[in-house]
DNA sequence: GTCTATACACAGATAGAC
DNA sequence: GTCTATCTGTGTATAGAC
């Protein structure tokens, strides 16, 4: 056993991983198709011809960067699907935890969701159905807290559902860590504009029975 | 005066314009990096030495494509506030207008939105700035509404004009034509997400005096 | 305004030494 | 696991005839 091959602690990331943070970072800064082998492997400091050790080709790393990022993002719904909830509560909670980690992550996640299409014909079918499934967790949810009589049962549940990724996803384009705004706060403001919207309703306050809590 | 150029109507297209809008759709398919200007030839059936003729560069083409798109945005929401009204009101019809615009043009809207990254720094500035201008048409009028005690004035009046972007920019890339959805129909859901949330207010109309007209 | 021919840079990828 | 050297295809763009 040597000191290379750490066994309880990874200290230092594999040439594999730094690979892949790597081309993350520069596929959302550039594009897939802008960005070039050579100045990939620029980046970790290795020659053109070394990357071909660690990879089969230039889209793997967009295969493999796609993949475990939707892996990530069915782990963390799991965990909030893996306890009884009230539906809403569960909603809320699928919203903010994949905000959260989409922010944590932004280049991996913009990178999967802007780069899909330079992906081959059955790799890209293979991330779309990971991907839909995660958003089947969200649409069940959705479609569970309107049975219980806590959405409104107006809108057909796909475009409920379709609406919150619309709010969450084009979050990741813009946010920035250095913003005026952290995560946290990011999913608090998006998830109160989505369930409760940005009108006023101050002035039922003064009507309601209960000082307007159900419409605050 | 010849009957290649019409006075009164627009019978053809002309090159130039087939060209504008053949790499709006191959920019916004395969991305503008991986557009060959060989490729984009061939689609309008000349040679790609052709192109030259009519483009100093292939760059040429995104920046023209972003401006224009800008533009048309520019002078829709014109339109919409050159008239007095309700500021809440306004903001609504800015939503439904940017968002029908962005939809009959998907091409060249998701290209400006996903591909400004391609363009020369001095280039993307100018782009963006235009774009900036159009937020703050946006954003003016929600900082209106917040005044008239129309919107929810906890929440800044910047998040509140991104939020309604976020809403309204990612439907560009998963909208369809052909779906089970038009784009009116998009536009009324989405309004009423935004403006009301999506949270079932429906057992307050035996509450409130008013049948709960407010909360609906 | 479009063509043929071509220049020249750079892309992704491989062979084989160390 | 990384290197040097190199293959081959394709990219944007230009020159100059028609």
């Amino acid at each position: 056993m040597t000191d290379s091959e750490p066994v309880l602690a990874e200290l230092e990331p594999t040439t594999g991983e730094r690979l892949l943070a790597g081309a993350a970072e520069m596929f959302r800064e550039k594009g897939y198709a802008a960005t070039s082998t050579r100045a990939l492997a620029a980046r970790l400091g290795i020659q053109n011809a070394s990357l071909y050790h660690h990879i089969g080709g230039k889209e793997d790393l967009l295969y493999r960067l796609c993949m475990v990022t939707l892996d990530d993002v069915a782990e963390r719904f799991a965990q909030v699907l893996d306890v009884q909830r009230d539906p809403s509560e569960a909603l809320g909670l699928l919203a903010t935890g994949y905000l959260d980690q989409a922010l944590r992550d932004r280049d991996r996640h913009a990178t999967m969701l802007s780069e899909l299409r330079s992906l081959s014909t059955d790799r890209r079918a293979e991330v779309v159905g990971r991907r839909d499934e995660n958003v089947a967790r969200v649409q069940e949810t959705v479609i569970a807290a309107q049975a219980a009589g806590q959405l409104r049962e107006e809108i057909d549940p796909k475009y409920l559902t379709l609406a919150l990724f619309n709010l969450l996803n084009w979050s990741i384009f813009w946010f920035s860590p250095d913003g005026d705004l952290d995560r946290d706060e990011l999913g608090r403001i998006l998830s109160s504009v989505y369930f409760d919207g940005i009108r006023d309703r101050a002035q039922d306050e003064t009507n309601t029975p209960e000082g307007g809590a159900r419409c605050a």
